[in-house]
DNA sequence: CTTGACCTTCCAGTGCAGTGGAAGCCCTAC
DNA sequence: GTAGGGCTTCCACTGCACTGGAAGGTCAAG
């Protein structure tokens, strides 16, 4: 079939499976004499075991890697379940930490009710968000490091 | 002061702070004859206004947003407060899409232990992430607005 | 023979908050 | 007079997963 079917059948766009070609999750097809791609049944379902993945939280990266160790020296499980494993410490790193930030976001907030709209001095620029209380808080949590943005689902839409 | 010291001050870089110059959360200073940006003591309590913010989960753009307000025309409380709903709201809907994929993945984890490595075939890549199951329960969460972060890195291999 | 859908490649941009480096000026001490 | 540290600007790059668009080739129907 080409791009425009699997596409369709898949879910994707012609140019995300493009981009995943590139990315290495999905195998470089046979081209017709046109230079059309023209991919095999497989391909549906190895686009599938990528969304799978993905929804499972793993990056192109690590599918990429998975899907090497598949083609290579056999069954990935043990990869996958290791990166499962990241994975979750990862998750439960970062629900702890977007919890306590929106704990502190519910204290900023329920003080806010207690202030002086007319209190508030411009060298401040605002007291709802007090210069001193928050920093220790969130130093370790709103870290600006790593992208994550997981939890996808709606991602491609 | 010149930069360095106001860096120094602030605990930020010297480039950090040349940034949040052309990003709009600090005005421009005075500068001397050789170019040299001249601060005054005020830098410092917007920076530590920058940074409270921060750890509060606003952008920088929201917060110059906050900032030109404050200058224009007047306290910025109201704005603030509504910022801060908007991003508990943002955190719980993260949270909980967080949550449900902590879940997902623990469930593909236990169910790994009850699979025979050997019955991986390789159409499935990996058995151990079955193509059908996780699709559902992650459709509903992530949309990308709210950037996650968090170091990810490449924990495998 | 033309229309239009479909396909190709390549380049660039998105969002966020910076970081790295190059080329060159300023200033003080030795 | 020169060594050094600090400062200036500008451009590019990071990470992640795409997305947009331009310029052009392919193919079947009318």
């Amino acid at each position: 079939m080409r791009i425009g079917e699997l596409a369709a059948r898949s879910g994707l766009t012609a140019k995300t499976i493009r981009f995943y070609e590139s990315a290495g999750v999905l195998p470089a097809p046979a081209r017709r004499p046109s230079g059309y791609r023209e991919y095999e049944e497989g391909a549906v379902d190895r686009l599938a075991f990528v969304k799978a993945a993905q929804a499972a939280g793993l990056t192109l990266a690590e599918i990429r890697d998975v899907i090497m160790v598949r083609d290579g020296s056999g069954a990935p499980c043990e990869h996958v379940v290791a990166l499962l494993d990241t994975h979750a410490a990862d998750l439960d790193r970062r629900i702890a930490e977007l919890t306590a930030l929106r704990r502190q976001v519910q204290r900023l907030r329920s003080r806010a009710r207690t202030l002086d709209p007319a209190a508030c001095s411009p060298a401040a620029v605002c007291q709802v968000i007090p210069t001193d209380a928050v920093a220790a808080a969130t130093r370790t949590a709103g870290r600006r490091d790593g992208q994550q943005r997981r939890g996808r689902g709606a991602a491609h839409c």
